[in-house]
DNA sequence: GTGGTCTAGACCACG
DNA sequence: GTGGTCTAGACCACG
């Protein structure tokens, strides 16, 4: 279970911990049924507060992503996510589009930018 | 100029208009010397608070997307926009691993995700 | 707005505000665009803690009920609520079996349950 | 005897147990004077603590729906269950309450609700 | 003014 | 042991 915090990045940190986790389970590091650190745990490995990792948690079982279960640890999900909002999809793709204008913006090559794509696909 | 918002969208408001003058710009419906409407304009027509508007244009002249000169309207850059902070590309290529982290488990297909980053790419 | 704590209630403060708040939305006493009070103002005049509130608050945004941005108070949203996960309709089912059951095991008549649900279909 | 913990309940399990044995009782499915299962029997066939199923018996001994002696299997109690505390009438009207503008929020019809209750009923 | 994040710490409920 | 709730208070970000 590798989780890090990053000084450098603008998001809260529950944000930074929701993103690294779906990741994790988007490439299937974490399955269905793996169990997550207890809240104190990791809180106290992350050297954050509780509740911030509660945070996090409580972020990714309303995303359908963990069950969280009173007095057992967190576990990931074995259903599908929750897509939200009835237009979360749209949301989505709006986020998408987005990143990939900022990197447009900032100098990547669109070579670049369908690399680390595809890389995310695999 | 068509800029609208999203109530759904969780982000700030401001950072919404940013996203969508970013766009514009990058398809080039917005060209370089182009005027912006004026901070009262728009955010009359948008029902939103003028300091909201201001913050926007802020932040897009510190990205090096807008020239902003007292008493004049702003108008699009010329020049390539900042990458601003050092780690900025990094910041970046995490933002766009996780919108199609996002897209993924939210049951988007790889091709439809392929499908829209491409189409943004044009 | 009228809200209270139940003291002989065995739920949570917080859930106790999200029942009533969407009780008051269903009954169209709250309509799509009002505005909920301030997360201080409400935990004032309950006596409660701000956190408190504000725990309610993320709770109906998450199930689709309010809007929440920052720097404005939080209104009902104007769409449908969120089914949640897959199966919710069957949790709510469920919900609904056991309420009747445990009426019906607590001594109210048949006539009595449908008068409280009827009532509240109105 | 058909009993079974739903992962996406977030109901802590032993009031799952609590409320399925309730609903069997109700629909003469289990009888007065009918045995459960021993503890351990069931906390080994559901694969949760057998602290779970024991705190789930305790509960409905204290609702008046079992009959727990030392030694002996647990059986359905054939006088009529507590009302317990002095306000449970009202708690109960209020669960159902709720529990019926969650279905309404949640898209289910007034027709839908009221088969549902009335099936609950015969 | 208003919401958002984070820390600290207490105490309770479930398994 | 582990999660859940609540309080208290600080400081930041948005509008």
């Amino acid at each position: 279970m590798l989780l890090s915090i990053n000084e450098r990045d603008n998001r809260p940190i529950y944000q930074q911990l929701v993103g690294q986790i779906k990741e994790q389970v988007s490439r299937s590091i974490l399955k269905p049924g793996d169990e997550l650190p207890s809240v104190r745990e990791l809180s106290d490995s992350l050297g954050i507060n509780m509740h911030t990792v509660r945070r996090a948690y409580l972020e990714l079982r309303d995303q359908g992503i963990i069950i969280l279960r009173l007095g057992r640890k967190a576990k990931i999900s074995s259903g599908k996510p929750n897509l939200g909002q009835s237009d979360a999809a749209e949301s989505i793709r709006t986020r998408l589009r987005e990143s990939v204008t900022d990197a447009v913006l900032s100098g990547f090559s669109p070579e670049e930018i369908k690399k680390i794509v595809n890389k995310q696909l695999e």
